[in-house]
DNA sequence: ATAACTCGTTCACTTAAGTTAAGTAATGAA
DNA sequence: TTCATTACTTAACTTAAGTGAACGAGTTAT
């Protein structure tokens, strides 16, 4: 586990044996039971979540029901709104899968950010890359149908939808649930034709 | 303009006077006419953009069709997604008011940042803050109805309602000029009601 | 001044998503 | 095992967005 962290890092920085060990010793690795909630509505958290291995979703409760807005699996990273804007989540996160995350706190990371300078030039690429993916990934969604939106997932990241729940998959394409099964019904017609 | 960058610059960090003549010093204010085109598909650029005056937005051209997925005023920036990934732009970018920008390079921004410390801190969490929000807009896109982004947008940002034509606010809330003429009078009438 | 465009709106029609309800299969707890 | 719950699908009906066409108002070009 700590190779595929230092394998991830190296895309962004070159760290020296001494700043892999002083990362190590911060002792951030955690196993995560599936459903365990991370983080709930109204909480005022200072963590991020890096996924190693495992899948966790965030999610909103609204007028009573569930709405799944993202899915971070291996090598994807989450600070959560609330982090950075020190305000009560609006979302909650889940584990949906056994899963074995870095757990990192904002003050801890400030502190390894001022003594390394390295790690900050990392988080600043990183953020920034990811920015870069969000902005494209809204602007497909915005730009696209339900269908369409599927078909896409389905190239992207296939795996999502099988270890996925049904539910959750409609709402994180933005529709119900039953949208859902008839447009994977409409599609295999299609596809039969 | 100098002071509202500066003010701007100062919610992240302060800046002393020497290094707010270094950045003056890179002369990157730019007075933009209506109409121009900063940015085109398949073009390689290095600039990202400030605005201090004015409304710039990003389009696709799909199909033929122009689909218009983001603007930007005052006081918003935008690194289009080629920057930072070194590929050629999937979309346009176009000044749709007189504006005035800071226009700014990736390499001298790269120079600043390694000469001061300081702007890579800020661009960190510039980019965080911006990572954060995009992420919560896409959450709120996601979860409403065409009808509800409109009602929400009416809300957060009803300048853009008045300036910006109604077929690009169309696809910007992800539905064709013909919807959102008819979601407007569905409202009028209910209001009437 | 006139013609050609663009923009916004409206209308009739089509298509697809939301809603409500029902049924079956799978999962978990007692 | 049985009972209860949850997940997924299907269907009938409602609602709203997509489509193609037409219109008037305002703009630009000739």
């Amino acid at each position: 586990m700590e190779n595929r962290l230092f394998d991830f890092i190296s895309k962004y920085i070159s760290l020296t044996e001494d700043e892999k060990s002083a990362l190590l010793s911060l002792d951030l690795f955690r196993t995560v039971k599936k459903g365990t909630i991370l983080l709930k509505e109204g909480q005022q958290s200072k963590e991020s979540y890096f996924v190693l291995k495992g899948c966790i979703r965030t999610y909103y409760i609204l007028d009573g029901e569930e709405k799944t807005t993202a899915f971070y699996t291996e090598m994807e990273a989450l600070t959560p709104p609330c982090v950075i804007n020190k305000t009560p989540s609006e979302y909650y996160v889940s584990c949906i899968e056994d899963s074995i995350l870095l757990v990192s706190n904002s003050d801890t990371e400030a502190e390894m950010n001022s003594k390394f300078p390295k790690f900050e030039l990392m988080c600043r690429k990183l953020s920034e890359e990811l920015l870069a993916k969000e902005r494209i990934d809204f602007d497909e969604f915005k730009t696209s149908s339900p269908e369409e939106r599927y078909l896409n997932l389905l190239q992207k990241r296939p795996d999502l939808i099988q270890r996925v729940p049904q539910h959750q998959l409609a709402s994180y394409l933005g529709i119900k649930p039953q949208s859902l099964s008839r447009l994977r019904a409409r599609i295999l017609e299609k596809d039969k034709r």
